[in-house]
DNA sequence: TAAAAAAATTAATCCAGGTTAACTTTTTAC
DNA sequence: GTAAAAAGTTAACCTGGATTAATTTTTTTA
C-alpha cells in the first residue's frame, strides 16, 4: 500500500526526495492512522515566512522543492543566519513539541513543503520514524558543528570557501548542480550574517575570488571556477555523507 | 519492574539524573531484552579520552557524574572545542550508527558514565526511547546554534559572558551550583578554543572581569560576582529550558 | 621536596576585518 | 516605462584581537 499525499504533485512515490532518510521512513511507516491524515503540500512564494521566531505550535515540514533559510534577529538587532534548508530536509522539529521557535524560516525562492504529522502520540507508534527524526537532528547538529568549527579561528576567505563548497556539495547530493554551477539565492548580506562578517568584507572577498578566477556569483547563479583552491581553503570538513 | 544497572553505584532508581529526559525514557522502557543487557558503568579519570576523532563503533553513554569536553583538531592543527557535557547528557549518538566520530571526547575530571545499548534494532522496539534520542539531539543542536549565534558578530567580553552564564545555568538546572559558585575545570585555553579567541585575549578579558568585580576563576572554581553585568553582556540567549 | 611541565600573565607591535560614507547597478512596484 | 527601493561596489580610516616573546605561577611527576 502506498503512502500518498493529497495533491497531484504530492505523490510520495514519484517524489525526487523519496529515497532520502526521513521521506523513506515516512513512506515505509504505513499505519492506517497516518495514511488517513496524508501528507499535505504547502506552496510558498519567494520572501514568504513559514513561521517567525517566537511562534508556537509551528508545524513539521519536509522541504520538497525550493530553498528555505533559518534566521534569527537578536536583542541587539543583529541578524544571525543559521543555515539553508535544501530539498529533502526537515524543518520545524523541536525538543519540546509546540514550544516557541528560536528562529524564523523564510523561503528564498518559490518552494513546496510537505506537512508531516507531528505529535508524541504519532511517533510513539512509529519507532522507525522517531529514529529517523533522531538521525535528522543529529545530521543538522553535525552541520551546525561544522559551521561552528569553520567560523571559529578561520579567516574570511576560508569561511566563504567552506560555505560555498558545503552548499555545493549538499546540492550535488541531490543532483541539483549543473557541472560546477548551482542556483544560489543567497545575498551577500545572507553570507555575511551566516559567517559573522560584514557585507562589505564579503563583497571584497567575493570580488577577489572573481579576479583570481576562483569563484563567480552572477544573477543568483554561482559557478566554481577553481575547485582545488576552494578545497584547499575550506579544508575537507564540508562532506556530511549520504542524506 | 525496575530497570537497574550492574554496579551498586549504577542503580537508576537512586541516580540523580533519573528524572532527566533520556534517563527517564530508559527507565520507562523496560523490555526484557534491554533489561537483560542492563546499564553498565564506566569510570574514567581526569584527562582520559573516551574516544578519539575518527574512531568507529564508539558506544552510546549517558554521563552520570563528572565533566566531559568534546574537541576536534583540524587539518591545520587548530583545536576546536565544541561543548562541555554535564551530568545527564548523552554522548556518542551519530547519524550513522558506528560511523567515524567527528570529535574526541575527553573527561576533564574523574567521571562516571553509563553505557547504553545502541542499535537500530533496539530502538525499533522502543519508540519512546527513539523519540527521547531525537529530543536529546534537538537539544544539542539548539545549544550549538546558540554558541554559533554567540560567536558570530559578538566581541570577546560578550562571548565569555555568554559561555559562563550558559554553563552556570546548565549546572544550576542540575543543582550543581553553590550560590554563585561552580566547579569549573576548563582552562583558559579551553575557553579560547570554544569561542574562537586566543588564550592571551581570554586571559586579558578574564583579568578585566576580575578587576571590575564581574567574575572570578580561582583553582577551578568560578564565582559570578555581578550577575546583572554578565547577563547584559550575554543577552538572554543562554536559557535552554528543562532538561 | 625538587625538578619539570603546564598554565597563567604581561607587554609591545601589527593587521584582518570593521566602520563610515558615498556611489552604482539591479530589482521591484506602480 | 519609470520611480523607488534594494543590493552591490568602492575607498579611507580605525580598532579589537592576533602575534610574538618573555616571565611568573601553579601543578604534576619523580
Amino acid at each position: 500500500m502506498f503512502f500518498r499525499s493529497n495533491g497531484s504533485t504530492g505523490l510520495c512515490y514519484s517524489c525526487p526526495n523519496r529515497y532520502f532518510r526521513f521521506c523513506k521512513s515516512l513512506i515505509n511507516s504505513s499505519s492506517a492512522e497516518f495514511d488517513a491524515q496524508a501528507v499535505k503540500n504547502l506552496t510558498v512564494t519567494a520572501k514568504q515566512y513559514l513561521y517567525h521566531q517566537g511562534d508556537v505550535n509551528q508545524e513539521l515540514f519536509v522541504l520538497r522543492e525550493g530553498w528555505v533559510m533559518l534566521t534569527r534577529v537578536s536583542d541587539d538587532g543583529k541578524r544571525q543566519v543559521f543555515r539553508s534548508l535544501l530539498p529533502g530536509e526537515l524543518l520545524g522539529f523541536q525538543q519540546h513539541f509546540h514550544g516557541p521557535a528560536i528562529y524564523s524560516a523564510i523561503a528564498l525562492v518559490d518552494s513546496v513543503l510537505c506537512k508531516i504529522p507531528n505529535s508524541v502520540e504519532h511517533y510513539s507508534t512509529q519507532p522507525e520514524l522517531a529514529l529517523s527524526l533522531a538521525a535528522s537532528e543529529a545530521c543538522d547538529k553535525m552541520l551546525t558543528e561544522m559551521y561552528l568549527g569553520n567560523i571559529t579561528h578561520r579567516n574570511a576567505r576560508e569561511r566563504i570557501a567552506f560555505m560555498v563548497l558545503e552548499i555545493y556539495h549538499r546540492l550535488m547530493l541531490r543532483g541539483l548542480n549543473n557541472e560546477y554551477t548551482i542556483q544560489f539565492p543567497l545575498k551577500q548580506e545572507d553570507i555575511a550574517d551566516t559567517l559573522g562578517l560584514t557585507t562589505i568584507h564579503v563583497n571584497r572577498t567575493l570580488h577577489a575570488f572573481r579576479d583570481e578566477g576562483v569563484l563567480q556569483i552572477h544573477k543568483h547563479q554561482l559557478t566554481i571556477l577553481d575547485y582545488e583552491i576552494l578545497y584547499a581553503l575550506a579544508g575537507s570538513r564540508f562532506e556530511l555523507g549520504p542524506i
